[in-house]
DNA sequence: ATGCTCGGAATAACCACACCCTCCG
DNA sequence: ACCGGAGGGTGTGGTTATTCCGAGC
């Protein structure tokens, strides 16, 4: 069955936004998606060549197919002699890249057609190409007139990675023992072992970042270059905590009290594990109930961008979904849970052990409160003080049944 | 398949008043 | 150009009310 594209319903759908949670034809992407500067920032890979309703993360070079993390699973991990197709990453792209250029992106892609150069591409040179974001990252692409496109890319040839280091970045985890290697390297792309930690399947700090959503922060406060690896982490692998701080930590990620959770996750979570002397850190997510749980259960959660971004910093709760659906951590985060989880044999955690811990994880978002921005601290001082009725503030003088200070009632 | 009810979660509204900002003389 | 006063708008937190959404029937 051909499925055709959401928007003109008359081309071959081959571009999956997920922004607009949309399948189109290159044609319709292209339009779509040169309508206005944010529509530029939406994130588009391939639709999986199997199921044709999901975003493609993998190519089978094997196969000569695209596939969604389910078919990918689903086909990959069944039998012995499918686990072993060369698989790559699928790129993403935002923007309005050339026909030239995404053949760059996608060189197994055949029929791109011609999009010619268009003011969509002007402008998002002008919105992009001085964005540090793109630069500090390292992947982006230069096309033939040294205009930058915002190409990010995934070129990690991802045979044998299981479905947590989907999760994460995993060549950028040096002390995380990952078999992956750099196959198939786009020109012009920068060596993924040099980059920062960005998002899986899509690209980090250069979309996060530009997104607005993480304007607060700040990568002089910590620096995350991975080159600073061991810098940063060999002080706080022991203690994450010393590094993020406790409640950081604890809103971060949410599910700190969840048994089995630490080493599953990614980034700061998985390298605590590799510090203590563990090779073999990186397990299935699905390894551990719980976690793809609490993982799916969280999945309207700003924080769960540092999943892949690291995005930890000022975040808030005044970001919408869209903004996570922007997060190329929707891929996973939006999806509903991943069938490849039944399968998991180390699934079959005690039902007690499972209710304990979500349990614990749910009165930990329950007390998860965002950071508010306070403007006028004198203000806030005020109002701490400020006596209430049923939580308004009253007259001085006034009855009241709240006394921040005195905790007692008037009346 | 559709509609209804229920419960939980999320969000908005409310309150007083010190402070901030703008305008004007 | 600078200063000071007047006046209006803003922001602050705890509680309640309202809205939204999914599950179950």
């Amino acid at each position: 069955m051909v499925y055709m594209c959401d928007f003109c319903g008359e081309q071959r759908s081959i571009v999956y936004c997920r922004s607009d949670a949309a399948s189109l034809c290159f044609s319709c992407d292209h339009s779509v998606h040169s309508a206005n500067a944010l529509s530029r920032r939406h994130f588009r890979t391939l639709v999986c060549d199997r199921c044709n309703s999901q975003p493609a993360f993998i190519r089978c070079v094997t196969e000569k197919i695209s596939l969604c993390q389910n078919c990918d699973w689903l086909g990959h991990a069944g039998s012995t002699s499918a686990s072993r197709h060369q698989r790559q990453a699928v790129n993403c792209y935002s923007g309005c890249p050339s026909s030239a250029e995404l053949s760059t992106i996608w060189p197994f892609v055949s029929d791109i057609p011609s999009v010619g150069d268009s003011t969509c591409e002007k402008e998002m040179s002008s919105m992009r190409i001085s964005d540090k974001s793109v630069t500090n990252c390292g992947d982006s692409l230069q096309s033939k007139d040294g205009q930058d496109v915002s190409v990010l890319v995934k070129v990690n040839d991802v045979n044998n990675i299981d479905k947590s280091s989907f999760w994460m970045e995993s060549s950028s985890m040096p002390q995380l023992n990952i078999k992956s290697k750099i196959v198939d390297q786009p020109v012009g792309l920068a060596n993924s072992t040099s980059s920062k930690m960005f998002c899986p399947g899509t690209k980090g700090p250069a979309y996060c970042e530009d997104d607005g959503f993480y304007e607060d922060f700040n990568m002089d406060e910590v620096d995350l270059n991975i080159e600073n690896y061991d810098e940063l982490f060999g002080i706080a692998l022991n203690n994450p905590e010393q590094l993020f701080g406790n409640d950081e930590i604890d809103s971060l990620f949410g599910v700190k009290d969840m048994p089995g959770a630490d080493l599953k996750c990614q980034g700061t979570r998985a390298a605590e594990g590799s510090s203590i002397g563990q090779d073999n850190v990186v397990q299935p997510a699905c390894s551990n109930t719980v976690f793809a749980d609490s993982v799916m259960s969280s999945k309207t959660e700003p924080n769960l961008c540092f999943w892949t971004s690291l995005s930890f910093s000022g975040l808030t709760g005044e970001s919408s979904v869209g903004d996570y659906q922007d997060c190329s951590a929707s891929s996973i985060l939006l999806m509903e849970e991943p069938p490849w989880c039944p399968q998991c044999p180390e699934s079959s955690l005690p039902s007690t052990c499972r209710s304990d811990a979500v349990l614990r994880y749910k009165e930990k978002k329950a007390a998860r409160k965002f950071d508010k921005k306070v403007r006028y601290a004198s203000r806030k001082a005020r109002a701490d003080v400020r006596r209430r009725v049923k939580g308004r503030f009253v007259k001085a003088g006034d009855d009241y049944d709240y006394d921040p200070l005195s905790q007692t009632r008037s009346c």
